[in-house]
DNA sequence: GTGTAAATGAGAAAAGTTTTCATTTATATT
DNA sequence: AATATAAATGAAAACTTTTCTCATTTACAC
């Protein structure tokens, strides 16, 4: 029931606002662009402007309903947030995006930015390369 | 004497490519966008147009001469290539650049991409928070 | 059911960067 | 030194991704 969600964060329940936390948590990609919302929403028949993915994309963001990860050439991805901090590997091949959590480097960041008299606020992390995947297939 | 390093890459030497070298040794920022590039050399009275700072910048990088950071919200620094890899901290307030090696974090990268299966390419990794000069004026 | 504030859609605008194409320039060759 | 030519440049247009504007529609408190 999502609408609760919507509610829950002061938004108002509007079919955009469904369609989109629909496309979210059924799509088999973890990692959408708004581009890629807007083109689940036209496959089932939805006609949401553009404009709106990116709106309610934001919206959702400030509510910590999702995460937005700003990779290399200035275009982003949404995922829905799940309470935990992660970072990501990107294949250059098929643009995959695989997730993983390491404490060490965590904490390394962490005594980087105090020693260089930081007060850190966040990282971003993206490991390149060829997934496993599109190793084998050539 | 850049003429030469110029040619070794098989660039021809031209003023806009001897002036953007000249820039991006002497400013007191090493880390510089496109347009500071620019604007700098507006300064020193070099009639360079925005597109060509582009070309050559890009051109600098595919030679190993700079190499580029894409920030965040989608713009771009440069800097000279010093044969040595680092990562970077930002700051939010006064968007001022430090520099850090860490290999511990470097290893723990290769580490995860070897764990995934991933064929490691390259990485990018920035930490983001106010620096210690910003914290301290207010 | 109504009123009103909020949300939407379509298109314009913004920001950063790249491309196009006519003109200029560097350099290899005479 | 003059010439030929492939490459480089400047200016403007195009492009990409995202945000904004504003007229219209919608959600929801009453
Ligand atoms: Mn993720
Ligand atoms: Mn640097
Ligand atoms: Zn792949
Ligand atoms: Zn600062």
């Amino acid at each position: 029931m999502e609408s609760q969600d919507l509610r829950k964060v002061g938004l108002k329940v509007t079919l955009p606002r469904l369609k989109v936390l629909e496309i979210l948590e059924t799509s088999d990609q973890r990692h959408m662009s708004a581009e890629d919302v807007y083109k689940a929403l036209l496959e089932m028949e939805e006609e949401i402007g553009l404009a709106t993915v990116y709106r309610v994309l934001t919206q959702f963001e400030g509510a910590g309903l999702v995460s937005r990860l700003s990779i290399d050439g200035g275009h982003a991805v949404f995922e829905l947030e799940d309470g935990t901090h992660h970072d990501h590997l990107l294949c250059v091949r098929c643009n995959g995006i695989e997730e993983f959590v390491d404490e060490v480097i965590e904490q390394r960041q962490r005594a980087i930015a105090k020693q260089k008299g930081f007060e850190m606020t966040e990282h971003s992390l993206y490991i390149y390369g060829i997934c496993r995947k599109c190793q084998e297939s050539q």
